[in-house]
DNA sequence: GTGGTCTAGACCACG
DNA sequence: GTGGTCTAGACCACC
């Protein structure tokens, strides 16, 4: 489970290890109906309080990644489920994004040209 | 002056109003040298404290896109020197999502057929 | 944390806290990594208004000598990545004072004598 | 006359103008007791309000650069009374630097070849 | 009139 | 406990 914190991130750490937990799922690293670690080692892991990691994993459970069996502990929810709605939001952040391009001048062409070329 | 505050966004409103200034400049609406409310009368206009004005302006002059005369008022800076940084974080951002978009296993066909269909 | 503040200075009291600050962690007296006084503690200990102190960390966050963590408090900076930026600065104050010196009708020997029996 | 004022500049318009002549005397540029420009033709070829310049010719004679005849006008007053008091100045404000310079771990040997570099 | 600083006191989210 | 935002109201220097 590698997960790293960024303490000179802005973002809250339960965002910050909720949205590395959902990407660990997204890309398959965590399968579906797998189990992801308790609160308290991944507390312990991370030298963080449990009731941060608690928050983490409330947000991802409210986020459609995951579900909680009451004894046995928290797993992964199937990818196919909640992609559409990723995707959806993910537009969302795009079109802002061409937004603000539009508003620095600068044209679809080298946007294009950028993704070309990216990776 | 069609500046909106929108009190369910969470960002803070001197963000709010920050941002929407340096659109303003960036585009165009508001001239080189050409001077921005006071921040008295924005205040009132806003019903916003003036304070969280004095915020946003002090928000915006440190961004570069203004600078302020003491008992003259506040103008706007030229575009031409902020464009170059603001294009940098532009393709920072551009940059995330882009690997967001990889974790989604979007490809960049649909994300360049997006693009051209936008707007 | 030896910080006094002069009222006759006519430099807001936020600047001259944030200097004072930004000398101990350049000097290496607050290490990095290392946390800096509370804003409200500092506010006590000074008898400052809590939103000075504010604007004080504010300011020097945003010169880049150090991170605030919500929930946890405030950390120095590695001062290597604010080393050259301020080194910049401080040749170009350098550059006006030797321009003024001119003016002066100083020589350069002078000067440079004056730096070696410096401290 | 030439004087340029920038607006940009955070120091108040009164004491850009009042350095610029003491600058012009200092220098020769403007003779002992030779004529300053009157506050209003200095206002109208400025586009500055005549108080402005009636407050910039106050801090000027104030330090004793110049020196008023009623009825007559203004006069640059003898360098050589005034130069000591400036280099007074100058040399506190450069120990302020080189302070400063001992902060950011600058070498004496380094601001002496700088010196020797410039100009 | 303008920008800028400061105080006092309140509220919120985060850990 | 921490940082961050906001309001209300005051004071100052500058133009």
């Amino acid at each position: 489970m590698i997960i790293k914190i960024d303490f000179r991130d802005k973002r809250p750490i339960y965002e910050q290890i909720s949205e590395k937990l959902q990407e660990l799922i997204l890309c398959g690293a965590i399968g579906v109906d797998e189990s992801l670690p308790s609160v308290r080692s991944l507390a312990i892991d991370l030298s963080i309080n449990p009731n941060t990691i608690q928050k983490a994993y409330d947000n991802l459970e409210q986020k459609g990644f995951c579900y909680s069996v009451a004894g046995r502990g928290r797993f992964a929810a199937a990818v196919s489920e909640v992609m559409p709605g990723k995707r959806k939001e993910f537009f969302e952040k795009f079109d802002q994004l061409l937004n603000e391009s539009a508003t620095l001048q600068l044209k679809k062409e080298e946007l294009i040209d950028y993704i070309k070329k990216h990776n």
